[in-house]
DNA sequence: CAAAACCAGACGACTGGTCATATATTGAAG
DNA sequence: CTTCAATATATGACCAGTCGTCTGGTTTTG
C-alpha cells in the first residue's frame, strides 16, 4: 500500500470515527483533516467533496461490518442460531465498551443524511441490505437444518430481527445503558418459532 | 392562546418539519424562523438558543405523538392487542403518505444529537420512556385479560417492540419503501407469546 | 528540468447569536 | 377622550467565527 493509499486510509478511518460521534454535519472537513493529521489543501485532492468522502467511509464501514458478521457467524463449530444469537451478544458487549455512544454508523447517517442526499441514501440502503442477507443466510441454514420452523419467511424474519437490532443500538444512545440492547437479546428466542436452541 | 404564543408554537411546529427533514445540524435558525415566517431576530426572544428550541420542539412532538398513541390505544371497544397492532398499521399508512420522508423526529434527533447535547439526549430518553410506557400499559391490559401469556415480561417486550418500530421506521428512510414496516407488521403477531388475536 | 503532487491560505457564503434602533403598549395628566 | 412621555417588545443589520471548496505558489518526483 503506497503511502499515498495509507493516508487515504487513515483519512477514511480516523474521520469516521469523528463522525460516528458527530454526525455528518456536525463534522467539519477540518475535523477529518485534523483527526488524520492531514493538510487541509490536501483533502479534496483524494475527495471529491465531504460527501464523496462519507459515501466512501461507509463503503469501508460496510466491509469491516460484514467482514466481522462473517468470521463470527460461519465457522461451523456451533449450530447456526447459536452462532447468530452470539454474534449480537458479542456486539452488546462492543458498544457497551464504547460507552454507548457509537450504536452503527450506517444508522447515524441514515437518519441523518437519507433525506438530503441521494448518494448517500443508496449507499446506505445498499449496505442495510447486505448485512441483512448475512443474517438471512444463517436463518436459511438453521431453516434446513430444522432449528427453526420450515414455514418461516425468513427474508421477513432476517429484516425484522436487523432493523431491530438498529432500533435496540439507537435507544441506547439515548439511555447510555444496555438495557434496550439485553430486552433486544432477550426477546431474539422468541423470534425464531421453533427454536430448539 | 395569545398572539405572542401563536407566533410561538408555528416556529415550534414548522421549524420541526423543517428539522425532521434536515436534522439539527443541517437546520439553521434562518430556516426556522423563515418557516414560521418571523423574523430572525425574534427567534431568541421566544427560545434561549437552538438547542432549547430543539428542547421544546421534541417536548411538543411528544405530546401530540402520546395523544395520538392514547387515542388509537384506549378505545376499549376492542381488545388490547387488536389496538396495538392497529396502532402501528395506522402509523405505518401514515408514513407511507409522506413519502417516506419523515420516520421519527425523537429518532433522527437521538441518532444526531445523543452524543453531542446532554440536554437533548435526557429529553429523548424521557419521551421514549414515556412512550414505551404506554405501550407496556396496553400489554399488560392484554396480560391481565389472558390475551397473551402471563409469564411475559411486558417491560421487555414493550421495550423491545417499541425499538423494533423505530428500527423499521430508520430503515425505512434508507429504503424508500413500506417493506421494512411490513416486515415489522408481519412479525409483531408472533412477539405477543401466546396471543389468541 | 518538466510534470505531477501537495498544501497554505483565501474565497464567498453562511453560522448561531447580539444589539442599537424602531415600533408598540401603557397609563397618568390634561 | 386625547396627549405624550415612559416602558416594553420587536427586528434587521451586524458580529466574529466557521463552512465546504478552490486557487496558485511550492515541493517532490521521474
Amino acid at each position: 500500500m503506497s503511502k499515498r493509499e495509507l493516508k487515504k486510509d487513515q483519512l477514511l478511518e480516523l474521520g469516521m470515527d469523528v463522525m460516528k460521534v458527530q454526525g455528518y454535519n456536525g463534522t467539519s472537513v477540518k475535523d477529518i483533516v485534523d483527526a488524520a493529521s492531514v493538510p487541509k489543501g490536501s483533502f479534496y485532492t483524494y475527495f471529491d467533496s465531504k460527501e464523496a468522502f462519507v459515501v466512501e467511509a461507509l463503503e469501508r464501514a460496510a466491509q469491516e461490518g460484514l467482514q466481522a458478521m462473517r468470521t463470527s457467524l460461519n465457522h461451523t463449530a456451533e449450530p447456526p442460531l447459536v452462532r447468530l444469537t452470539g454474534f449480537f451478544e458479542q456486539k452488546a458487549d462492543e458498544v457497551t465498551e464504547d460507552g454507548f455512544k457509537i450504536g452503527c454508523f450506517l444508522g447515524n447517517i441514515c437518519q441523518e443524511m437519507a433525506d438530503s442526499s441521494d448518494a448517500i441514501r443508496l449507499k446506505v440502503r445498499q449496505t442495510l441490505r447486505n448485512n441483512t442477507q448475512v443474517i438471512q443466510d444463517i436463518l436459511d441454514e438453521a431453516q434446513s437444518l430444522g432449528d427453526i420452523s420450515s414455514d418461516a419467511n425468513t427474508q421477513v424474519l432476517a429484516e425484522f430481527i436487523f432493523n431491530a437490532w438498529e432500533g435496540a443500538l439507537m435507544r441506547m444512545k439515548a439511555a447510555k445503558c444496555r438495557e434496550p440492547l439485553d430486552a433486544f437479546l432477550a426477546m431474539l428466542p422468541q423470534l425464531l418459532p421453533g427454536a430448539r436452541v
